[in-house]
RNA sequence: CGGGGUGUGGCGCAGUUGGCUAGCGCGCAGCGUUCGGGUCGCUGAGGUCGAAGGUUCAAGUCCUUUCACCCCGACCA
């Protein structure tokens, strides 16, 4: 490819105020271009590079027995209706109708679809297992994009979906989970598998890759010993008890003008933070519940656990009004013990959910439902119940893992995720069922595994590239080779044109920058592309019969005999 | 959706309290020059100042509405 035919070059001043590495790169160095926010171009350098990872991803896909095939994009809005995911989708569906007025909701994920498909047919055990995969658009209308590629509103996905028997099903599983691995490998990636909360996608267990990196937007644990990895909405920790021997005291109400945090309670007590009660009220609107979370002083809330723990969908902070004029109490003053059952102009339930950390402290304290009033000596049993105990606590870095180790807090950017879906969908879904050995109709078991393409390019970018440029690991860079010549005299052109037709003969791809332009801005802006290798083509080299190469990610340059050049690329 | 910010040639920006023909750098085109880390010089093209409405003798500048984009949050494989 010559530098003076490509679309889409590098700039100087073109997107550099983007904070995030990737995304300024990208675009500067002329791999993609904004459309409007979340939508991109995709320009022939950035498509190069797109094919790259997605031939690395099919290589490993059918080498895993998965079969490629393509769904529409277009689903029908009926389908999503009968998982009830118009609804529940975290992602608002976007949606459009043909000219007859049938809609039609823009394929984010594809479950629907695949078991819609499979169902279709009349299988049997013996068609069992399966796995089909596609690249497709996905659109999710995501409330804000960011990062360039790293959270866009379009963008290929590879997702596939599993067809199993319940027994076949971990081996998949662990089998994708090893390709998985395989392919972000192959990718330069280094990656951490991450148990995750499944979300809207439904099924009981799944798994993030993550790429670690401190603009991702997963925040993890990792104990190092043990090797356990998981997501803050599933993370889990040991509790501890930091006074379960103490003896119970006597309830004892007490006048308390303090301001409403947690700090203000332990300032006004003089008691440690742990001792007291933390409250916190939400609104889960899809259920019209209240739900009040109440955890140790020490510990906070994470939401998706909350959520799992409650089955609720649609979580917000009640406001001081519903505090006050619903519920009858107080913020900040909120507590367990003598709370409202349901909303007094609401009607809403109010829902008691407990951390069972509170099962370790013996006489808490916290508010009384009053304004200025507090409780000490609070125990939970005896004071108060709880209508749901789970864990809603969001580990802390430093803490104890359930295998022993420290956990420690890593950020990543989410590359690719394995799910369990087990019978979510082909329950919700009629007639999803194969025929067993003993000729009954049977439910299939799934899993579904993605991976964004588009993200998957920007990880690499934030794993590889330096203040000059990106540095494109071999595998996924969108040519070989930059050959840069320098000067325009008969001889060097010469040399440079056939040196460049020989090493495509030998099947190396280069990007040959024959443009009329400086050394500077010539060996700029190849380091800014960052193709692994770069091969100088100028007067003084061309007198010795030369060519000078250099490796993008070191600083050592080599001559080598202009013939010799395409034997550097092999293997 | 809430908070903050920005919209002026392709890109990056300047443009006082409204005032004359809307500027600068980069890039682009042409000529020359230079030729191993963003050369230098000359010439030139390119802008309904995001959009609509209003105030005014006069609006890039003031007012209203609206749209787009960026950042934070809510939210989110």
């Amino acid at each position: 490819m010559r530098m003076t035919q490509l679309f889409g070059k590098p700039s100087k001043t073109e997107g550099t105020d983007y904070d995030i590495a990737s995304h300024r790169l990208l675009i500067q160095a002329g791999f993609v271009r904004e459309s409007t926010a979340g939508r991109y171009f995709m320009l022939p350098l950035g498509m190069a590079v797109h094919h790259k990872i997605s031939e690395v991803v099919r290589k490993h896909m059918n080498a895993a027995g998965a079969q490629e095939m393509v769904t529409p994009v277009l689903h029908p809005l009926e389908l999503w209706q009968e998982t009830n995911r118009t609804t529940t989708a975290g992602f608002e569906l976007m949606k459009v109708k043909d000219r007859r007025g049938a809609d039609f909701a823009l394929g984010g994920t594809a479950e629907e679809m695949a078991v819609d498909l499979v169902r279709k047919f009349n299988l049997s055990y013996r068609d069992l297992p399966f796995h089909i995969y596609q690249f497709s658009m996905k659109f999710r209308d995501e409330m804000r994009a960011r990062g360039g590629l790293l959270r866009v509103r379009e963008f290929v996905m590879k997702d596939g979906y599993s067809f199993s028997t319940k027994e076949q099903f971990k081996g998949i599983y662990d089998g994708m989970r090893e390709t998985y691995s395989a392919i972000f490998d192959e990718l330069g990636l280094k990656t951490d598998v991450v148990a995750a909360d499944n979300g809207y996608i439904g099924g009981e267990y799944c798994h993030e890759f993550v790429s670690p990196s401190d603009i991702g937007e997963s925040r993890y644990f990792i104990d190092e010993q043990s090797g356990y990895a998981a997501h803050e909405d599933v993370a889990t920790f040991t509790l501890t008890s930091p006074n379960a021997g103490e003896a119970e005291r006597p309830l004892k109400p007490v006048h308390a003008e303090r301001g409403k945090t947690m700090k203000d309670g332990v300032a006004h007590h003089g008691l440690e933070d742990w001792r007291q009660i933390k409250d916190v009220l939400f609104v889960d609107e899809p259920s019209n519940r209240y739900i009040l979370a109440i955890i140790r002083g020490d510990l906070d809330v994470n939401e998706t656990k909350l959520m799992q723990v409650a089955k609720a969908y649609g979580l917000r902070a009640a406001t001081d009004e519903e505090v006050r004029e619903d519920v009858g109490s107080e913020p900040g003053f909120i507590s367990p013990v003598g709370i409202a059952k349901q909303g007094k102009q609401s009607g809403r339930a109010v829902v008691v959910v407990a951390d069972p950390s509170l099962k370790g402290v013996k006489n808490l304290y916290g508010g009384a439902n009053k304004k200025h009033e507090d409780l000490l000596d609070i125990n939970y049993g005896r004071d108060f119940t709880a209508d749901i105990e789970g864990d809603i606590a969001m580990a802390q870095p430093g803490m104890l893992s359930q295998s022993g180790g420290r956990l420690v807090e890593k950020r990543g950017i989410e590359v690719g995720n394995i799910f369990q879906l087990g019978y979510h969908y082909t329950k919700l879904m009629t007639g999803a069922e194969y025929t067993d050995a003993e000729g009954k109709r049977q439910p299939y078991y799934m899993g579904c595994y993605g991976i964004g393409i588009g993200r998957t390019m920007a990880a690499i970018v934030e794993a590889h590239h330096d203040e000059r440029g990106i540095v494109w690991p071999d595998k996924v860079a969108p040519f070989a080779a930059s050959v840069v010549r320098l000067g325009d005299s008969e001889a060097v052109v010469r040399a440079a044109d056939d040196l460049v037709t020989a090493l495509e003969a030998a099947g190396v791809s280069v990007l040959y920058d024959d443009r009329d332009a400086s050394a500077g801005i010539k060996f700029a802006d190849a380091d800014l592309i960052g193709l692994p290798w770069r091969v100088t083509v100028s007067a003084k080299t061309v007198e010795q019969g030369q060519a000078e190469l250099k490796r993008r990610s070191g600083s050592e340059v080599e001559l080598v005999r202009l013939a010799d050049v395409p034997a550097k690329f092999r293997g």
